[in-house]
DNA sequence: TGACAGCTACTCAAGTTTGAGTACAAATTT
DNA sequence: AAATTTGTACTCAAACTTGAGTAGCTGTCA
């Protein structure tokens, strides 16, 4: 259910590196927006998987670079879990889902001043999408990794517009 | 970061449970929908908070069912963490975006395939939502927190947009 | 009445994530 | 040329999540 593995594997289909490399990969792609990709994890997915056969240990051990390939029971593990991530549709784990189920132990006063920040912030965090989208970026990520881009700018227009309408709302007094 | 404590002390605000309720109530609110409410989550999260002096241990031990009771500090804690909710814009950990990164290790059989799938998956879900918010649930839950499901729909909403339109440009070729 | 399902309440091990810390090399500044 | 910063590569303990497992209790239905 974790992605990170299918973000590692994904990352290794064209050829074998090292922890370090498949982190700055994962950050080309802006992977580190959506996903939880600390080294941590990546190291320990990284070991995790070879220990199970799914990747191949190159490099030498502690303290030099540690290289990995991935294997044959790597490739089909990647399908695999690929595969379940385009068909489960998985509820968006949103800790502001979480802010909204307390929004009535805010004070009236706090919950407009948190709404009001909260749509500038999203109004901010779109607007940098879209730039970034127009700058076309292509240094190096594949051409279709905008798509991420578009698909979270209209997820963040979506919560605006939730926003702005709730706002209206709290100030009528019919929310919460 | 976590949700897990914000959604305990939340629970606790209003009188002491014990774990099995705090679950229970938890769904109640469709929580199970949009967080991370495992058993063993929340039995570690009281334990935990407890410990930190958050919450106070009310029933016996093993066997029979341990109430926990909010404390001061807890109820601080709480409005600490609801106010870093509404104001943290945290990217949505998306593993759709995860699937969307790969489109192009898959065949464009398999592709439109899943794009197909997952289009009616969400015309499924967002209909469901919104006979679930017709229904006026109101068993319990407080009225707000259909707004929790509103935001939910609207987002499903944008991703099926963005799939019928990747799926067109899927189809003409420009994509992946 | 006894057997079987289903609910309540919790435990535990295995897996995963976090985030700070280490260590050393290359580049830059003073 | 010494000092400082920046970047590379990785480690580790502590915290958290998962999911299966356990164990008692309450119907219920033949």
């Amino acid at each position: 259910m974790s992605s990170t593995r299918v973000l590692i594997l994904g990352v290794l289909l064209d050829g074998p590196l090292h922890g370090y490399e498949v982190r700055r990969r994962l950050e080309l792609w802006g992977a580190d927006q959506w996903a939880h990709v600390a080294f941590g994890s990546i190291y320990h997915g990284l070991a995790k998987m070879a220990e199970e056969g799914l990747l191949r240990r190159l490099g030498e051990g502690t303290g030099g670079r540690t290289r990995y390939e991935i294997t044959e029971a790597g490739r089909a593990e990647f399908m695999r879990l690929l595969m379940k991530h385009w068909w489960e549709i998985r509820p968006i784990v949103d800790p502001f889902q979480v802010a909204l189920t307390f929004m009535d132990r805010l004070s009236p006063a706090d919950l407009v001043a948190a709404m009001e920040g909260r749509a500038a912030q999203l109004r901010a965090a779109i607007e940098m999408t879209e730039r970034a989208m127009a700058a076309k970026r292509a240094h190096g990520a594949p051409r279709h990794v905008d798509e991420t881009l578009k698909l979270n700018a209209a997820q963040l227009k979506a919560q605006l517009e939730w926003i702005e309408d709730a706002l209206r709302r709290v100030e009528k007094g019919e929310l919460p």
